[in-house]
DNA sequence: TAATCAAAGGTCAGTAAAAGTCAAATTTTG
DNA sequence: CAAAATTTGACTTTTACTGACCTTTGATTA
C-alpha cells in the first residue's frame, strides 16, 4: 500500500473519531509514527485535503506547533440542516411533497434523491401502516433521509 | 495465439475469479508477466474492454499506480426488477440491510441511494410505527424505492 | 529588553515510478 | 492485394517521495 494512502487513511480515521470533524497532529511526531519523512505529510495534505475536497488546514510553527485538519460543512449541508430542523414531529402529505420539491429546486438534493424520497412516502408504503401514524412517520422518514445526505 | 488474445484471456480470468467482477493490475508488472510491451495493455483495454463491451476502466499513474477493470451490468433495470420481485410482503431488518448492501456492491444503485434507503428504514423511523407493521413497512419502502430507481 | 536558541512547520526542486499517447512497422484477414 | 488489426517503442504526463534549506514561534539568557 502506498505511503500517501496510509497517511490519508490515518487522517480520515482521526476525523472519523473526532466529534467535531477535526484532527490535530504534530507533523514530526505523526511522520515518525507512520514511518515517513515529515514533508510527505504536507504532500498528502496539499494533494488530498484541499478546500475543493472539503477540508481546511490550519497550522502553527514553533514550539508546540500543530497542524489541524477540519472537514468543513459545505453550505448545502447547513441549508439541509436548517430544513431538517424546520420539520416538526408531524408532516402531512402535501407539505412533504412541497418540501422535497423545493429542496430539489434549490439543488440541495439530486433528482435521484428526490425521487427516492417521494417513493419512500408514497401511497403503497403508507398503505402498510395505520392512518394515525402517517404524519409522524413522514416526518421521521424525511428527516432521516435528509440527514443521510449530510453525512 | 495472438498476444492480445492472451492478455484478454488473462483479464477475463481475473474477472472470473473476482467476487465483484473487478480486476486490478499494475501495467508494467502485468506486461512483464505475460511478456509483452506495456503499451499493449492499453491497446487491449481500449479495443476490447470498452464501456460498449460492458467494462469500465479506472487508473492512476505515479508510484503505486494501477489499472482497474470492472465488468458493469448494463441491464441494471432488469436486475433491480428481479430483486424487487424477490421481496415478499415482509422484510426483516437484517435481510433488508443485506439486500441494500448487495445491490450497492453490484453497482445497481448509487452510494447515495443506498444511504437513503438505509435511512428510510432506520430505527428512528421505525420507532414511529407499531412493531407489528415493521416488516411489511420495510418491504413496501424497499420495493417502492427500488422501483423509483427504475423509472 | 534585546539577542539568541531551539523547536516546530513550510517550500521547492529534483528523482523515481507509474500509466498514457501516438504513429510507424508488422501481421492477419477477407 | 488491400484493409483492418496488432505490435512496438519513443516520448509525455501524472503522481509519489525525499532531503536540503527556509521561516515562524516561543523560551531563555545576557
Amino acid at each position: 500500500m502506498k505511503m500517501s494512502d496510509i497517511i490519508t487513511a490515518h487522517i480520515l480515521n482521526m476525523l472519523e473519531q473526532s466529534e467535531y470533524d477535526t484532527a490535530e497532529i504534530q507533523r514530526n511526531e505523526f511522520a515518525a509514527l507512520i514511518g515517513c519523512v515529515p514533508s510527505q505529510i504536507n504532500y498528502v495534505l496539499s494533494s488530498r485535503f484541499t478546500p475543493e475536497h472539503g477540508y481546511v488546514i490550519e497550522s502553527r510553527r514553533g514550539g508546540g506547533g500543530y497542524i489541524r485538519i477540519s472537514r468543513v460543512r459545505l453550505d448545502k449541508s447547513s441549508a439541509l440542516m436548517h430544513i431538517i430542523n424546520s420539520v416538526g414531529n408531524e408532516l402531512d402529505s402535501s407539505t412533504a411533497r412541497i418540501l422535497i420539491e423545493n429542496s430539489r429546486q434549490a439543488e440541495l438534493i439530486s433528482k435521484e434523491a428526490a425521487e427516492l424520497m417521494q417513493a419512500a412516502i408514497s401511497s403503497p408504503v403508507l398503505h402498510e401502516i395505520p392512518p394515525i401514524f402517517k404524519d409522524s412517520f413522514r416526518a421521521a422518514v424525511v428527516k432521516q433521509m435528509l440527514l443521510a445526505l449530510i453525512n
